[in-house]
DNA sequence: CACAATAATTACACAGTGTAAATATAACGG
DNA sequence: CCGTTATATTTACACTGTGTAATTATTGTG
C-alpha cells in the first residue's frame, strides 16, 4: 500500500514532525513515527532533510533499553524567532529560539486607552531597537508573532478599537520580509500552555480556557485541532444584568463590569497592577473586611453564571480558569460553581464538568507570543513562507 | 508539477467532486474543475469512475456558447437514501434520492416529553414499515441520517434528556448495515439550506442561523467548512434574567422561557402547533390586543439581547432568523435589533451586522435529514463506508 | 565476542495528480 | 455542405510522497 487516508504534502509532513518535536521538546524517532502516523522510513527521510537545513539536531543519547534508539531528536536552538505582545499594561518585544529560550526582551508601558497612532510609533521604535540587536549578532528572524487582546475573526476589537485592516497593513510593512502572524492573546496563551509547561497544565481534552484580567476572555481549546483553529470566546461583554453596572464598552450589566481586574481592584482597594503580582493566595495577604469578601464572591457568582451560559451555547467537558480568581481560596471559588449551577444545563455537576485553576502567568510576556511564533514556524514546515507559498497562488490564478 | 498544497486521497477527490454536484444540482465539467481545484484531466478520470459506478449521470445538453461543453453532469437519481427527523411534534421517516426528491414518507406524532423507551419502540415500528417498502421495490438504502434537536458534541441533550451512548448503540443496531449519521436538527437545517433552496437563502458568507421554535437553537455556518464541522449554538438556555421566569430545564430566566413557541403561544392564545402553520404575517390574521403585541416585542427584545451576547462570544457578520419571529411584521421585529443594540459590542449597526429572516419551513420534514444524508453519502465519496474504512483501521493497529 | 533486539537507511512499488499532446464536439461563416 | 474556430475531453507520461521489505547499524547481554 502507498498513501494514507489523508495524504500529505511534504510541507505538511514536515509540519507534523516538527510540531511533534515542539510539543514534546525532543523525542526519539520511533516515538515521532507513532505520533505522526508515519513509518520509520518516512521519518528518516524527513529528518534527514530537516537536519541538512539545520532545523533539527540529533543529540547522542542512547535510550536505556536493549536495541533502543541512540539519538534524541530536538529542534535546533539556532532558529531565531520573535514574539511581540500587547497587553493593557505594556508592549513587549522578545527574540528567542524554538526551545522557548528568550534571549532579548524589551518592554515599554502603554495605556489601556492606547491610540492606534501612538501604538504605531512605539512599535516602530521598539522594532528599530530590536533590529539593531539582531544586526549586531548577524541574526535573521525566521518568524514573528504578535498577540493582542480581542483580536478575532471579525474586524472588531473590544479592547483596542482600532482599524484592524490598517493594523495588518502597518505590521506587514514594518516587519518587512519577516513572516508575521497576528493572533488573539488567549490563543497565544493556549500555545504557551500546549508547548511550554504542558505537564503543569490541568486540562487534557477539549476545554474552555478562561482568562480573567483586564477583560474576560476565553478560548475553546480543541485538543485535536491546530492552534490557529481555536475559537476565541470573548466572554467579557455578555450582558447579565439588564440596566446593571456601566461597562467601559458603553453597555450596562456586562460581565466585565463586575469581574474585570479594574472592578475587583476597586473592591479590595489595591491597584490593578498589584493584584495579580501578589501571587498565591493574595487574599490571605490582605485583610479586608467580610463585606469585601462577600462582594468578591458575588462577582465570582456572575463569572460562573456567564461561564455556564457560554457552555450552554457550546458544551465542553472542562474549564480552566486563570487570572485573579485563581488566587482566591478554593472556598471562595465555590461561588463560581454556584453561578454555573444556575445557568449550566442540568446544573453544575463535577462529574460532568471539570473545573481547574491555574496561576496567572504574569510578567513572562512576550513568552506566549514567542511560543505562538514557534508554532507558526513549525506549522509552515520550517519553510520560508514566501518561497513556498507561490505555487499555491499560481494555482488560484 | 504534481500534487497541490494539500494532496487528496481518491476518496476525498470523489467527495469534493460529488459535493460540488450536490451544491449546484448538476454542472458542466469546466465548472467542476474550477470549483474543486482539479484539472480537467483529473475531473475526467474521477467522473469516468463515478459514471461506471452509477453515481453520476451525464445528460446531453450542449452549453449555448461556441465550443462549450456538451454534457451536463448530475448526480444519479437512483441512489436511495433515507432521512429521519425527530422534532417535538413528530418522528418522520423518508426515502429519497440525491436530488432531494422524497419518494416515501411516514410521520408519527410524538410528545415533546417523549421517553427513550417509547422512542425506540416507535423507531423500530417505522423502520419495519420502511423496510417493507424498500424490499418490495428491491431497493437498498445507501445512507441514512437522523436528526434531532439538541444533539451535540457533549453527551447531553436539553430537549430529549436521553442516554446518548445508548441511543447511538440502538440506532446502529436498528439500522443494521445501513450507514447512519446522527446530527443536530439545526445542522440538518443548514444542510437543507446549503443544498436545496440555495438561492432563496438570504446569507452568503459565514453567519449564525437561528431557529426559534420549541427551543432556541442556532448553528454557526462556516461557508468554507464542511457541514459536519458546523457548531450547534444552543441559545435557548442562556440565563438572561436572574430569578426570572421558570424554564422547563429547571432554571430561571432562560431565553427559552420567554421566546419558545410555548411561551409565545400562551401570549397570543393560539395552540403551539398552529402558530407556525399560519404562515406569512400570522400576526395580521389575528386580532389580539395591543398588550399582547407589546409583550411579544418584549420577548423579541430578549431574543435580541441573547443573540447579541452570543455574537459577542463569537463574532459573525450576519444572522439569519427562522421561526415565529419571521412571521411578524418588520416593524415588530425591530425589537430584536433593539435588544441586540444593548448587548452587541458597539451596539447594533446594520452596516456591521446583517440580519435577515426566512420563513420557517414547516411540514417538509424529513427533508432536512434527507439532505444531510445526501451530504454524508457524497462526503464519503459515494464509497461504502464499511468497505473502504478498513485500511484506516489497519493503520491504527 | 557473538547474539539479540531494535533502530535507521535505502531500493523499489504504488497512488494520485498535473502537463501536454492528441482527439472530439459543435457553432459559425461562407 | 464544409472548413474554421474555440473549447471540451481523453490519454500517455512524469513527478511527489509514501509504504514495504530488505539491508545495514547500534548496543546491551551472556
Amino acid at each position: 500500500m502507498a498513501g494514507r487516508a489523508a495524504p500529505r504534502s511534504r510541507r505538511e509532513t514536515r509540519a507534523v514532525v516538527l510540531e511533534s518535536l515542539l510539543r514534546n521538546d525532543g523525542a526519539f524517532r520511533p516515538h515521532i513515527a507513532r505520533e505522526t502516523q508515519l513509518t520509520e522510513a518516512s521519518v528518516s527521510r524527513i529528518l534527514a532533510e530537516l537536519r541538512n537545513e539545520g532545523i533539527v539536531q540529533e543529540i547522542r543519547q542512547p535510550a536505556p533499553y536493549l536495541g533502543g534508539p541512540t539519538a534524541l531528536v530536538t529542534l535546533s536552538k539556532n532558529i531565531p524567532i520573535a514574539g511581540i505582545e500587547l497587553s493593557n499594561n505594556r508592549l513587549s518585544f522578545g527574540i528567542g529560539d524554538l526551545g522557548g529560550n528568550l534571549d532579548y526582551v524589551e518592554r515599554v508601558p502603554v495605556s489601556p486607552q492606547l491610540k492606534q497612532a501612538e501604538f504605531e510609533r512605539l512599535f516602530v521604535d521598539c522594532l528599530a531597537t530590536m533590529d539593531q540587536w539582531t544586526c549586531r549578532r548577524g541574526i535573521a528572524v525566521r518568524q514573528a508573532a504578535f498577540s493582542l487582546p480581542g483580536y478575532g475573526s471579525a474586524d472588531t476589537n473590544a479592547i483596542f478599537p482600532w482599524d484592524m485592516q490598517r493594523l495588518r497593513g502597518f505590521l506587514a510593512e514594518a516587519l518587512e520580509g519577516v513572516p508575521l502572524a497576528v493572533t488573539n492573546s488567549v490563543i497565544a496563551q493556549a500555545a504557551f500552555h500546549r508547548y511550554s509547561d504542558r505537564d503543569a497544565y490541568p486540562a487534557v481534552g477539549d476545554h474552555l480556557f478562561l482568562f480573567v484580567g483586564h477583560g474576560v476572555a476565553g478560548v475553546i481549546v480543541n485538543e485535536s485541532a491546530p492552534i490557529e483553529a481555536f475559537s476565541p470566546f470573548e466572554l467579557g461583554h455578555m450582558v447579565l444584568e439588564r440596566g446593571g453596572a456601566l461597562c467601559r464598552c458603553g453597555h450596562r450589566g456586562c460581565l466585565e463590569a463586575y469581574t474585570s481586574l479594574a472592578a475587583v481592584s476597586e473592591i479590595i482597594g489595591l491597584p490593578e497592577t498589584e493584584v495579580l503580582q501578589r501571587g498565591d493566595r493574595f487574599i490571605d495577604t490582605l485583610n479586608f473586611d467580610q463585606g469585601a469578601r462577600e462582594r468578591l464572591r458575588e462577582r465570582l457568582f456572575l463569572l460562573g453564571l456567564g461561564t455556564g451560559n457560554a457552555l450552554n451555547l457550546h458544551p465542553l467537558p472542562s474549564v480552566v480558569v486563570s487570572g485573579w480568581p485563581s488566587l482566591l481560596s478554593p472556598d471562595d471559588r465555590e461561588a463560581i460553581m454556584e453561578g454555573m449551577d444556575q445557568s449550566l444545563l442540568g446544573g453544575f455537576d463535577p462529574e460532568r464538568l471539570g473545573i481547574s485553576f491555574i496561576a496567572p502567568s504574569i510578567g513572562n510576556d512576550p513568552r506566549a507570543a514567542l511560543y505562538y511564533a514557534a508554532y507558526c514556524f513549525v506549522r509552515a514546515g520550517g519553510l520560508d513562507a514566501r518561497s513556498e507559498q507561490r505555487p499555491l497562488e499560481e494555482e488560484n490564478a
